[in-house]
DNA sequence: TGGGATTGGATTGTATACAATCATACAATT
DNA sequence: AATTGTATGATTGTATACAATCCAATCCCA
């Protein structure tokens, strides 16, 4: 909690690191859901004004992690597994259009960068590192939503993505995961590089249908 | 663009009020893609200090109407043609499961509101009042997402509600849309009201659409 | 003439000071 | 005793001052 120096986020704006420092410990649950997050508080606690905390609290209700009330302040908003399932089930409504505008509309150079990732991905997830091969998962998600060449689609998904990132991590290690979702990720990009758009929509909505319930597996598993 | 204290946003903030000054002309074309936002010429312009313009900023971001760049400022992005294509298939997409949990989960109370809110389009579409019926129109939609029980839906598509707010009004008035916009309504709110999840689906997907083939209508006549 | 440092103005990033608002406790009144 | 009013401390909202950065024009020197 206390390694701000630690993160570098994106442009290494005072404004940013606050908001990754945050945006973790919130996830991480040192925040539970309901706490209020005073300014004074955290501006003392990581050493900075508090310019920078404000600002990264808005954009943490922008991502709907805190809610800010005017004259009153920020609160925690935890992620409920309510919330985690309502994002996997409407990441299978537009995720599948993602694959299917990436077959359609997908650069050569884009679709190339897709198979690259997925070859470093298939790489560790035989060797077994689960911390890679999730990082890789996203990576190359993204990629695939920079191939749909639709902004409102990549926002969408990539807000989703950072959302659930603490229930990902958790199920990803959950069984052969890794493995299965490279295996996966193969027949989405042949479907795509093929660009046939009803394939590849099918075989993604699979895909996160079977993530979802590896995630409630892994739900299952703790409680 | 001068009449800052006309508008009154929220929750009176001033953030909120250059937010809402700064969203509204961005939609209506007076700053165009790609212009540059300086903090100071805005803050001078509405008479409020940098802080507000700042915070407005970064909410203009996160809904994507602006990106900033560190250390160098906020430039417009423009809402292109193809971004509003794209938001209607999502739509079309993760509406019809709003309309599905609506039906699944809605309390009696939020049906009843829905049905309320519905009477009133009525009035105004066969009154002729395209104001008000396109307002009505939102307020219908909005509705429709808080009985869906799911915040993370609610999230998305009211941010999409707001991104493509301009080319909703230049749509609605093409043909007789507003009456048949209110009929879909009915139909949609029918089926919820009698629990079939599968119909409201379908006939959400459709409303969405028609609404776009509209959209598209509207484009053409101004080309 | 061309290319690279430099310098000045403009703009953003951060800190801090001050004003407005809210919450709590306590006192006064009925 | 309940309620209303009021004072006080804490917290947020806004303004402003200062630091860091960027950009473009200029200058210098080969």
């Amino acid at each position: 909690m206390l390694d701000f120096n630690e993160i570098k986020a994106g442009d290494g704006s005072l404004t940013s690191r606050v908001y990754a420092v945050l945006e973790r410990d919130i996830l991480d649950g040192v925040y539970p859901d309901g706490t209020s997050l005073t300014e004074s508080r955290i501006s003392s606690e990581l050493n900075v004004s508090r310019t920078p905390v404000r600002e990264a609290l808005f954009r943490l209700e922008q991502e709907g992690l805190v809610s800010i009330v005017h004259n009153k302040g920020a609160v925690v908003r935890g992620v409920s597994s309510d919330d985690i399932r309502d994002i996997y089930t409407l990441r299978m409504q537009i995720e599948g259009l993602a694959s299917r505008w990436a077959a359609e509309r997908g650069t050569p150079e884009q679709l190339q960068k897709m198979r690259e990732i997925l070859e470093l991905e298939r790489f560790y997830a035989q060797k077994g590192d689960v911390q890679q091969s999730r990082n890789l998962d996203s990576v190359f998600h993204a990629a695939l939503y920079e191939a749909s060449g639709s902004s409102p689609l990549r926002r969408t998904l990539s807000a989703y993505h950072s959302y659930i990132g603490r229930a990902r991590e958790r199920s990803f290690g959950h069984g052969d995961r890794p493995l299965v979702s490279v295996s996966e990720h193969e027949r989405i990009l042949d479907a795509v590089c093929a660009h046939d758009g009803d394939l590849a929509e099918a075989l993604t909505r699979e895909h996160i249908k079977n993530a979802l319930e590896s995630f409630l597996a892994a739900m299952e598993a703790i409680s």
